[in-house]
DNA sequence: TTCGTCTTTGACACCGGTATCATGAGGAAA
DNA sequence: TTTCCTCATGATACCGGTGTCAAAGACGAA
């Protein structure tokens, strides 16, 4: 039933070690006997057991991917994405969700890496923005690789894939200047999360330049949720307000499109009387009606290049040390949400 | 820096095998020694390598969710679930996305059980349905639960979860019904699918128990996407095409966003002009305008049962054969895309 | 006290690979 | 041909637990 790897070296004549040197790609294995083992491999159809392989070996063949999103369709792309690179190495990948606002957090995910003794983990924001839990693990010995939200000018010792969040809430900004809009809104997502502040200093920042005066009072801070764009909105366009907000910009889709909600619910037209833009470009976003103007950022690249930094790391210390760092920046999309000043 | 079974052994003056027996809660160790061996756990704050356990043991501390599912929000409550579980019972997750379209889908499986040693599995529609996949289980000799669409009256010998779509269907038709509609048009999922047969089954037979004869015209036969919802109401919805159409439910929440895109896009007004259902509930249902009437199913309850019911299964043989299958009945939620028939 | 029986504990092989180091084979130089 | 060196291969310990079976201990009855 179960074929191991004396089987296969009893099949192909030579020791059990040299068949493990054939299936790890070592050096120093004849191209012959390479053939001949690998013809035994396939006869009968060998699957080397990674529960031996960790326990053996000084390096695990399991790596990690943690995080701490509300957002389905984000951690989907994110564990597709690692998940594929995990395929294609022979590794195993171990989820592991968890609140970062939770005390235990910290003394679970060590749980975990002792458990399965991982080789690695692909940390998502806004996790890898938490010092303590990367203090913890540089003193532990851990790889990792962080995803973050950030413009990649920071040096930084350790592998990063920084989403330029900044550089995507200035272009949209920019966009909806170039429309006309002036009084431009912006509903902000959780407030200590890094995407939130870049986003919002993308968004001051193209209208400092455009020579249009930051207002606090155009900028409501909420949270990454639906509701939270439906109340930013009301707030912001409440009569009475007299603020002549022409646009909002939410801090993520979900805002926008509760954004949406209550432009519907005071019998706004979109993009008419006001257009409105999301970030992150959820699959939802196109449909709402209107379909979202948004920021498209590709989560699966991001997250299969994170899996690719990590083995790098992890794996031979070959090509190691060039490209630790590498920087995304969403583009926007164009749809139906937003449009000139009327 | 990482402790051993033989660490806490010296420490608590025991041999390891007698940790062993702690730590598994095997019968006959004294009461004392437990606690000793506890103490010495807690103390070193010992954690079983799941590797070694994994090769050392008869079956192993994995178990596998397999899934073929576009929906992301379906497939992050159903990991979570069964996530959950995972941890109290110190097992680990294998996550196993894959298509069921793919000829090799099923020796991809294979080779993932076989390289992680699995225990178990938790199959999610529609793979759940497929034969020729159950037949290799079968035949393997893997312990399996699956997730199901059905009424839970066939007499199943392997365990199952069934959700009852054909009950959550009539329901929905009736309500509507008793709003008055009799021209109910349905549009379908995914050919093939067995929910689809479920749900369409439940709608037919709640307008024949109502006297109401069922229209083959007024059937759309698309997938569960927002694009068939589009395309199935603008078909359904034509201008000449007289077949006065009141309402249209939706084979899942995502037909029923598209039929309200499309409805919007002939200017009707929903629910006055048109009532729309959907099915499943996911959350971007209570983000549509207006929000959609559609079922709610329970996948956090469900994956946990999936769970629990796969550990009674494969841990002892104890507690077994009785509630090996059990049934969910969705139950329907009332919002604001249906109506009274005006 | 002594014996028999049941309970508790330990010694040791084993799971299926990897790591280390020794050995054998083959080729170039002397 | 012999010597030396390099490359290819194999023998064996080991990773950290579990399973088996035998030994030791506890306890009641004779």
């Amino acid at each position: 039933m179960k074929v191991t790897i004396n089987d296969v070296a009893k099949l192909a004549g030579v020791s059990m070690k040299t068949v493990s040197r054939v299936i790890n790609n070592e050096p120093s294995v004849r191209k012959k006997t390479h053939d001949i083992v690998m013809a035994a491999v396939n006869e009968l159809n060998y699957q080397p057991n990674l529960a031996a392989r960790n326990l053996a070996g000084t390096s695990s063949y399991a790596i990690g991917l943690v995080y701490d999103n509300p957002n389905a369709y984000y951690v989907i792309d994110m564990q597709n994405g690692v998940l594929s690179h995990c395929r294609k190495e022979g590794y195993e990948l171990v989820i592991h969700p968890c609140s970062y606002a939770d005390s235990t957090m910290q003394e679970e995910l060590k749980t975990m890496i002792k458990r399965s003794r991982i080789a690695g983990l692909v940390l998502t924001p806004p996790l890898s923005e938490q010092q303590a839990l990367i203090d913890m693990l540089d003193e532990m010995g851990m790889h990792y690789v962080r995803i973050l939200s950030g413009r990649g000018d920071s040096e930084q010792t350790s592998p990063c894939i920084y989403v330029n969040d900044y550089a995507a809430a200035y272009e949209i900004t920019s966009h909806l200047i170039s429309l006309g809009h002036r009084n431009i809104a912006f509903i902000c997502g959780d407030q200590g999360h890094k995407s939130t502040t870049e986003r919002l200093a993308g968004y001051e920042q193209a209208l400092q330049d455009h020579s249009i005066k930051v207002r606090e009072e155009l900028i409501y801070r909420g949270d990454y949720s639906f509701e939270s764009g439906v109340n930013g909105a009301k707030a912001l366009l409440k009569e009475g307000n007299r603020l002549d907000i022409s646009a909002v910009m939410g801090g993520n889709d979900e805002i926008a499109a509760g954004a949406l909600f209550a432009a519907r619910l005071m019998d706004m037209a979109i993009p008419d009387e006001l257009s409105i833009t999301g970030f992150e470009d959820s699959p939802f976003s196109k449909q709402t009606w209107p379909k979202l103007t948004t920021a498209h950022q590709d989560n699966d690249v991001i997250s299969q290049h994170a899996a690719r930094l990590l083995f790098s790391k992890t794996r031979g210390a070959r090509n190691q040390d060039k490209e630790i760092i590498r920087t995304f920046t969403p583009s926007s999309v164009m749809r139906d949400s937003s449009g000139p000043l009327s």
